[in-house]
DNA sequence: TATTTCGTTCAGTCTTGACTGAACGATGTG
DNA sequence: CACATCGTTCAGTCAAGACTGAACGAAATA
């Protein structure tokens, strides 16, 4: 029943995940089989993934590959099966928060870099280059705790905690 | 003198803005104008940006307006001028960080309204939503401190002020 | 009021990247 | 060994967005 048909709510949350990671700058189809993984978290087969989303096989190598190379789903085999198969990873996120530190620090760095070069500039010029490469630095660092963030409460394992949550959503 | 022409190491610190921007996700045009702001902060004339890094008017009009409102830069009425002035802002990068700090809680909002909907769903499956939702809010509180950073350590106004200036920059 | 000088807007061009579908090599099966 | 099945790769198509240049309206000048 709930095997190639897929629920209005479950498509929703699929093609929110994909708008969402298209925002990011990412293949939409990635957001796609990244939802499903959530949804459900289940081993699902090559071909499943295709005909699941409608997609070609194609882009279900090319974006498997993608996030299993992000650290959100991992390649599994199963026995007496030829297919290749496919599961949410244990910490899915943690290695997307790292590649946007190592974005940032290599941006510092390169702004640094410039700086050295630019001595002939004179020193306000140094100090609002300094503030860009600080800007990163800042960047860099709050991903570091963000990462540490991740590792600490994952939020897996502790569901429904009190929270904290402002919660002012609701008042819209 | 250098009016016109760039020198070199300048023109590759605002080539390597505009890459970097781009990688963000942002037009080019507008890390290339971000770069010869920060390089050289003082009030630029609409003309003198077209001129400057020979783009188009059209251009110039369209991400001088974009980095206004992300706060990067300013207009500035100069007396006795007709033509728009632009220089940098006093604070150019708070408001980028609270954009991606909006977009994060946009998609975490967005994510546990979707698990409402999916009362339908295992208790697994809400774990790992869970999961998902919490993710995206480490990533705001991270540009949330990150923020805080900003506002403190603004490393412009405030240069060898009594210091923590972490003055590593010497060292390399 | 006529004219010039602005900045914005919009149609058109062009580049970039996603996605598809078919061809291909590899690996198990008969 | 022949055959079938699987995943990858690659040329081709398509859509999204950047950028340009010209047309346009607004505002100051004469």
């Amino acid at each position: 029943m709930s095997c190639d048909m897929i629920q209005d709510a479950e498509t929703d949350f699929i093609e929110g995940m994909g708008l969402i990671l298209q925002a990011d700058g990412m293949p939409r189809i990635a957001g796609r089989l990244m939802g499903l993984f959530v949804l459900r978290g289940g081993p699902f087969s090559f071909a499943d993934l295709a005909e699941t989303l409608e997609i070609s096989r194609g882009s279900v190598s090319t974006n498997t590959r993608l996030l299993e190379d992000l650290g959100v789903i991992e390649r599994v085999a199963i026995r007496g099966e030829r297919q290749d198969y496919f599961r949410l990873a244990a910490d899915p996120y943690a290695q997307i928060v790292e590649r946007k530190r190592v974005r940032s620090i290599r941006a510092e760095e390169a702004i640094r870099r410039s700086a050295d070069t630019l001595s002939e500039a004179g020193p306000e010029a140094l100090d609002r280059i300094g503030s860009l490469a600080n800007f990163f630095r800042v960047l860099s660092d709050a991903t570091a705790r963000a990462l540490q963030d991740l590792e600490t409460k994952d939020g897996n394992a502790h569901p429904a905690r009190g929270t904290s949550t402002p919660s002012s959503i609701a008042a819209e």
